[in-house]
RNA sequence: CGGGAUGUAGCGCAGUUGGUAGCGCACUACGUUCGGGACGUAGGGGUCGGGCGUUCGAGUCGCCUCAUCCCGACCA
């Protein structure tokens, strides 16, 4: 009654804003555009970093950390990346504060004037390589592969939770390299541990490919970029992996001896993924219910509820149910017993099937009579009654199939709605339909700029792992011709 | 920064021709309940976003201001 979320079908973007915060994943701030990540959100959060950072050493990545503040004039060194970034940044003109005068507050203290301002980093290569130029004076220095846990600051217009806040966090990698191949090689390697993660961690099936040269990142030759298919059809850029070339290098006087004895400027790459994942899970998965948790990301994979009248039964109940959560952990599975007393098992179920958890395991005085269990899947709703013997094993055959199940579900909804177009009316009617369009394109911006303004719809990708179209055509938009389909979307 | 709207209890809202603030949920206490979001009884909680004005009297009318949200421009 109160936890209500409101359904899919009646509006899209207010369930999704009602499921975060009845869901308990996080909450405007009263800061303007900020976030507050509640402790159940920021759990899953947690679990997808752990299993990142693994990815990321398992590649041979090392995590640093660098200054949150960077000088004005770093950002005006690259010229590209100055054109992407220089608006809406977070500027900091002053150093100190003092007691209002004519008041009981605080002011800014005229006389704190920076020398310099400094800006609240919105992504860090300007600063890092700033550094990286210290570090690096050979061959046997490279490559430098690092990662940094971190938050950012971009001053959105429009904020919404997860998906667009003015601060959020991520992690970004920045990589140097004796040669282009080897960088572009790094910029691919993690691309596919983004879509790897994705996939099998987050049961989201993306799709891999190029970045338009209109909507590669600033300052990259190449951008590379994972994107998922949200249930109301819309795309959502969930990780971006960006071959950067020698710009920042000669940028900031990066070079290098060779083996040669030669100077060179040093190959670049960066790459990152942020609290957006969370968004993305949210809407891959939710349902009218609330959110879908996939068993690998789920803080709780498995909560039990008691059901009992008197005080005898109760804890006969609370016994059975520890030794049963024993022998999960002893699985490796996270449970949780909801032992309130002051709440209802409907309530209860209600609410934990608002906060995603995969698995329920309820238990009655029946039960306990009878030596069984209720089993209720979260991804279908599935109810089953087992006897209580081998639990572990089936509850984490059961995990396992929650996980496929919903990564098949998601998958078969996102090929149901990509489709083939080919004339410029048709795209015009379709485009407003949802889902991803496959389309020739010009290879122009020029074109891709008027589709833009003419439907709102951007290329999401040039595919290169899956809906992959080589094949000759006329662009839909001008008619000229094009050698491949590209993917048309309207996005977040 | 353009176009539109909204600010009243923790949340969602009502408040008539101006007369001194109410409803639902939540909260607190007690009791009955407990296999799919319980019910009863009794409570607590508000400088009506802020300022100035009109008036005997302003949540209500006027002006100013601040904040938030939606549609654009910007974007992981």
């Amino acid at each position: 009654m109160a936890k209500e979320v409101t359904k899919r079908s009646d509006n899209y973007s207010q369930w999704y804003d009602n499921l975060v915060v009845k869901a308990d994943l996080a909450e405007r701030s009263a800061v303007r555009g900020c976030m507050v990540i509640k402790p159940y959100g920021y759990a899953i959060w947690e679990k997808m970093q752990h299993i990142l950072d693994k990815k990321f050493k398992e590649t041979g990545h090392q995590n640093a950390y660098f200054p949150l503040f960077i000088p004005k004039s770093f950002l005006s060194r690259e010229a590209e990346h100055v054109e992407g970034f220089a608006k809406e940044c977070a500027v900091v003109t002053h150093h100190r504060l003092m007691k209002d005068p004519n008041g009981t507050g605080v002011v800014v203290d005229p006389d704190a004037k920076l020398e310099e301002e400094l800006i609240v980093r919105p992504t860090s290569e300007t600063i890092i390589w700033n550094t990286y130029k210290g570090w690096i004076t050979s061959w046997r220095d490279l490559p430098i592969l690092c990662n940094q846990w971190a938050n950012v600051v971009r001053w959105e217009m429009r904020t919404r939770l997860f998906l667009r806040t003015a601060e959020f966090l991520w992690q970004e990698g920045h990589t140097a390299h004796a040669t282009r191949e080897e960088a572009e090689q790094e910029a691919q390697k993690m691309v596919n541990v983004y879509a790897d993660f994705a996939r099998n961690v987050m049961a989201l099936p993306v799709i891999v490919g190029h970045k338009s040269p209109n909507e590669r990142f600033a300052g990259a030759l190449d951008t590379l970029t994972i994107e998922a298919m949200m249930q109301d059809g819309k795309a959502l850029q969930a990780g971006t992996s960006h071959f950067l070339g020698q710009n920042f290098a000669k940028a900031f006087n990066v070079q290098f001896t060779n083996k040669e004895g030669k100077q060179e400027y040093v190959w670049a790459t960066s790459w990152g993924v942020s609290t957006r994942l969370m968004g993305a899970l949210i809407m891959a998965h939710g349902d009218d219910n609330g959110l879908v948790l996939p068993p690998a990301l789920a803080p709780i994979q498995v909560v039990m509820v008691p059901i009992y009248k008197t005080d005898e039964d109760h804890e006969a109940i609370i016994a059975k149910m520890n030794e049963i959560k024993a022998e999960l952990e002893k699985a490796d599975i996270s449970v949780k017993i909801d032992d309130r007393d002051t709440l209802r098992p409907g309530f209860k179920f209600a609410e934990w099937e608002l906060k995603g958890v995969p698995v329920r395991i309820a238990m009655g005085p029946r039960d306990l009579a009878e030596g069984t269990l209720e089993i209720a899947r979260r991804d279908t709703g599935e109810k089953t009654s087992i006897a209580r013997e081998g639990v572990a094993e089936h509850i984490s055959k059961l995990l396992d199939d929650i996980q496929e199940n919903i990564y098949q579900k998601a998958l078969a909804f996102r090929d149901a709605n990509v489709r083939k177009v080919d004339t410029w009316e048709e795209f015009k009617t379709e485009i407003t339909k949802g889902g991803f369009l496959l389309c020739h394109w010009d290879g122009t911006t020029e074109t891709e700029e008027r589709i833009k303004e003419e439907t709102k719809a951007t290329i999401r990708c040039i595919p290169i792992d899956s809906y992959v179209c080589e094949e000759e055509g006329t662009c839909i938009y001008s008619g000229k011709p094009s050698h491949r389909r590209v993917i048309f979307s309207i996005s977040y």
